[in-house]
DNA sequence: AATACGGGGAA
DNA sequence: TTCCCAGTATT
């Protein structure tokens, strides 16, 4: 092995024992945590972790608590948090773990590895950090750290690239030090070696760092940029309870798959491309979204305009038009809708836009 | 190999 | 605004 890689590793670690933070997950040792801590930090910054991993871990203590717990309540666990997948394959895994491990996180490569939503980063994060076994863990920070310090130009949006990293990565880990090296490089990536203007001054590793030596720490790592997202103009209807519902607004569940599976949202259309270009006027607008209910077996009223609200995900840009609307007290309500007032809003998950309309609504009626 | 899949914080 | 974050599943 070369110094430049053993340098590495040596001067890392004896940085991490200084450092390290003290997060939730690190308080004690438990796989579980680890698992469920890793799930969450999914393309997902350690600060918003932290707050819903506390609530997780005081209600499912255990992969068993998590395996015996009603869908619903993890997917409200884990609202505002993103990619819902996570909740579900998560609860999927814990029903492994519990059924073929009686509810121990087995020590076990291919085990951990094909549990729902563990993909080749988890599974090296769990058995290296957990286990202390000597597996990479490369996530955006193992490639951001190593792309620099080795001066590696290949794009690391590619999947290739990754497995790449690995291979290097695997090397460097020193031996009976899995779990500290595997956390320390991301520890690094994360405090120091950070993506827009690293701190090359504080680095541990800066003597030998060949993306420093060549002046080129902030080219590196090559990255192709994403598309943007795809702009769509949706009509939704604000509805109203009237009677018994008075308060309420009717909502609905969305489908057990894609985009925002399963969580509740404002019924609305998606307006055609053609159409949504230049805009519809108002009532042309009403009507649309009147007909396109009414084709759901919901027969509603739109009024008048209640507010405009955007949003954008990875890949969409939702720009969303708000229409009040009134509903018969005796209307039939479809499969799959209900009526939820300020009082029940702690039954159902939405999704971040919704809530934001949630709140302007009820906000609205306190005042 | 490309795309779907959320949301928020930092610069 | 732009980037991108302790990525995975599906196609």
């Amino acid at each position: 092995m070369e110094e430049q890689q053993r340098y590495f590793s040596r001067e890392l670690l004896r940085w991490y024992l200084d450092n390290r933070r003290d997060l939730p997950w690190r308080r004690q040792h438990n796989a579980y945590y680890t698992w469920v801590s890793e799930i969450m930090l999914q393309q997902t910054r350690v600060s918003t972790v932290i707050p819903y991993f506390e609530r997780f871990i005081t209600k499912f203590p255990t992969p068993t608590a998590l395996a015996d717990a009603p869908e619903e309540e993890v997917l409200k666990a884990w609202e505002g948090l993103g990619y819902y997948s996570r909740a579900r394959n998560l609860q999927a895994g814990a029903r492994e773990v519990k059924e073929k491990y009686a509810g121990v996180v087995p020590n076990d490569k291919a085990a951990v590895a094909s549990l729902k939503g563990v993909g080749p980063y988890t599974t090296g994060a769990i058995m290296s950090i957990a286990f202390n076994r000597s597996e990479p863990a490369v996530d955006g920070n193992v490639m951001r750290v190593l792309s620099r310090y080795f001066r590696l130009h290949d794009d690391i949006a590619k999947p290739a690239t990754r497995v790449h990293i690995e291979h290097i990565a695997r090397d460097l880990i020193p031996d009976g030090h899995a779990s500290d090296f595997n956390q320390a490089i991301m520890e690094l990536g994360a405090l120091v070696c950070t993506p827009k203007s690293p701190a090359c001054l504080l680095c541990p590793v800066m003597e030998h760092c060949a993306g420093r030596l060549a002046g080129e720490e902030t080219l590196l790592p090559i990255k192709t940029k994403a598309k943007p997202p795809k702009p769509e103009l949706r009509y939704a209807a604000l509805i109203e309870g009237t009677g018994v519902n008075k308060g309420k607004l009717l909502m609905r569940q969305r489908p057990e798959s894609g985009l925002l599976a399963r969580m509740w949202e404002m019924p609305h259309i998606l307006v055609p491309k053609q159409m949504s270009v230049a805009g519809l006027p108002d009532a042309e607008a009403q009507d649309m979204l009147r007909g396109a209910l009414h084709q759901e077996g919901l027969a509603v009223l739109p009024m008048e305009r209640f507010m405009d609200a955007e949003h954008t995900f990875s890949h969409i840009h939702w720009q969303m038009r708000v229409f009040r609307c009134s509903i018969a007290e005796d209307a039939a309500v479809p499969e799959g809708y209900a009526f939820i007032g300020p009082n029940d809003r702690e039954e159902y998950a939405f999704p971040n836009l919704f809530v934001r309309l949630l709140d302007a609504y009820f906000g609205e009626q306190e005042v």
